[in-house]
DNA sequence: ATGAAAGCGCTAACAC
DNA sequence: GTGTTAGCGCTTTCAT
């Protein structure tokens, strides 16, 4: 069933039905209402590729997430959502596995699918497909990993803030030896997460232990490897700060096995507050990022960004973030080390 | 950039170029490189709108989901989109919000937008949208939430079985006061979930107290706002299940709330297992569902319905379920009521 | 207010 | 092995 079988037996022709469909005002009533009618009886609704092919719009955009499984996502998604559902958007949704490749494979995909625009967390500070969205002139947002040397329209936090604010809170309560699990950084990059954590150590003259510096996946599995690591190579710290929540329950996980308590044995804070942070065992401090809103504005700003088809006026936003206090993190005696 | 521009390019017509991007046998080495040359060097990439018009065909999947936030979706999710993306497909993800009106948008909306399947979790056991799927013949499968006289492709988990276990299992630790915390159902629908933990009180010739069985939203607030109801109410107590994880941690925010202590005065059994289930303070004993299982076996049925194109042999497959015993749940006295 | 016709970018008979 | 052509289902000028 198509818009000309329906023009036969209404009577009319495929124009006249193709007018009714978009509520053009250059119909009249009667015939408006005959059309209807038998799209109705007939159970007619129009083919949208089609009107995409035509138009060259297809009502959909492209998002882009490293870990489908991590509730900082979800919680953007909800966002997106929103902002998408009410502007009779649909979401197409991909998930990178911080695989430069694999969101270079979804980015080409989503551009010969047509989407009319792309909201992408990079897999990583340099990548390709960022590039790509550029020289094939697709409107697109960041959120979360700014791109190095590259001024994109981005919904952001200021994540040396983070770390500066969560390290800055553990020396205040009595840590020096501090430990930090950053999210893999390209070879060479400064991480902005490590800059905060350098700081607040700088300002209150707590020498750096290189040791105490790592990487690894943004997830449980992550955070969990590296505590385990340090501990077998019997590293003593007190404290912990994490890039997400999700390596911050990695940290409690490899506590538990080897029968450190936390906060006493070790003090955490975690990054991006979790919905179920609260009610972690024990509830989590952590840094709070605005997740649902960062997915508001992206998708308002690409929105934006589509409708006004300027793409030389780009925007930066930053969000703020606050510190959270509930009980993972304990107060040390002066001098106890 | 089309493939005419392309084939005038490379000096070949646009079946060439079309034959060379399908990998069609019928062209020789050299005529293929000629194109691909010209293909790289201009940086084309195929229309995919163009293309699935004439194929009929979109390489895309539309998920439905009732809530985007709850950890459940998205485990399922991953699933989903380890099998979709292997063979090429797209996830059109959308949130139905439990909001059958919103479901049927949805559903129209990827119906026109000619997606290939649908796999959906749907918003209630009487949902419209989903006998329009039948009419529309667009091959799908349900997941989670079987539709009351409908024999669909379904990949379920049997809820009657849940609360039975979970229900048995307070029973056993002296457990006589229990309340039950269910979604919302459709008037007048016999919830499995309440059958099973109607089944397991009378086998314990425990007297059913209509009070205890609530419905709710299967969310945080949900749990939370039906035991603060019951609270305030004085209703005596000691067990609670609930239709899912996300639900019990309402139930935890509560007992918190009023100063209740888990599992001393409220011992309670979630449904689902969500990643974070094991980290809760205390860790929630809970039926564990195979969530990413689920989503995987649904995307197989679905493309395997679609190469098939046997609307007629109609899959139903249940996943099994299984008791973790944490810590959410304390033993009590015999007698002790 | 309505219709005829061209065309969006691709694929697939069919012809050579 | 390659080209010609028709057509997927729609929108949109341009006539009338």
């Amino acid at each position: 069933m198509n818009i000309k079988e329906v023009a036969k037996l209404a009577g009319f022709s495929k124009s006249t039905v193709s007018r009714v469909l978009n509520d053009s005002p250059l119909v009249t009533k009667s015939t408006r209402k005959k059309v209807l009618d038998v799209i109705e009886s007939v159970g007619f609704f129009p083919n949208y590729v089609a009107r995409s092919l035509k138009i060259k719009e297809t009502k959909t955009i492209g998002v882009i997430v490293p870990d489908i499984g991590n509730p900082f996502y979800f919680e953007v998604l909800r966002g997106i959502e929103k902002v998408l559902d009410k502007k009779g958007f649909n979401i197409m949704l991909c998930n990178s596995e911080y695989n430069e490749k694999k969101e270079l494979r979804y980015i080409s995909l989503l551009a010969s699918k047509k989407v009319d625009g792309i909201i992408v967390a990079p897999s990583s500070e340099k990548s390709n497909g960022i590039k790509n969205l550029f020289t094939w002139n697709i409107p697109f947002v960041i959120f979360d990993i700014p791109q190095k040397k590259l001024k994109t329209n981005s919904i952001l936090v200021d994540h040396s803030q983070c770390s500066y604010m969560a390290t800055k809170y553990l020396i205040e309560n009595g840590h020096k030896n501090i430990v930090v699990i950053d999210a893999f950084r390209p070879p060479g990059f400064k991480s902005k997460f490590i800059l905060g954590y350098l700081k607040a150590l700088n300002e209150y003259n707590i020498p750096i232990n290189p040791e105490f510096i790592r990487e690894a996946l943004p997830d449980i599995v992550g955070g969990y490897s590296t505590i385990k690591k340090l501990i077998t190579q019997k590293l003593y710290f007190t404290g912990v700060i994490t890039i997400c929540d999700l390596a911050a329950v990695g940290v409690y996980k490899a506590a538990n096995k080897f029968n450190f308590k936390i906060p006493n044995d070790i003090s955490v804070v975690g990054n991006d507050d979790i919905p179920l942070a609260k009610y972690l065992n024990p509830p989590l401090t952590t840094i709070h990022q605005p997740k649902y809103l960062l997915g508001y504005k992206s998708a308002k700003l690409l929105l934006s960004q589509i409708q006004n088809k300027k793409h030389n006026d780009i925007k930066v936003m930053k969000l703020d973030v606050k510190l959270i206090k509930r009980c993972s993190v304990k107060r040390r005696l002066e001098n106890a080390d």
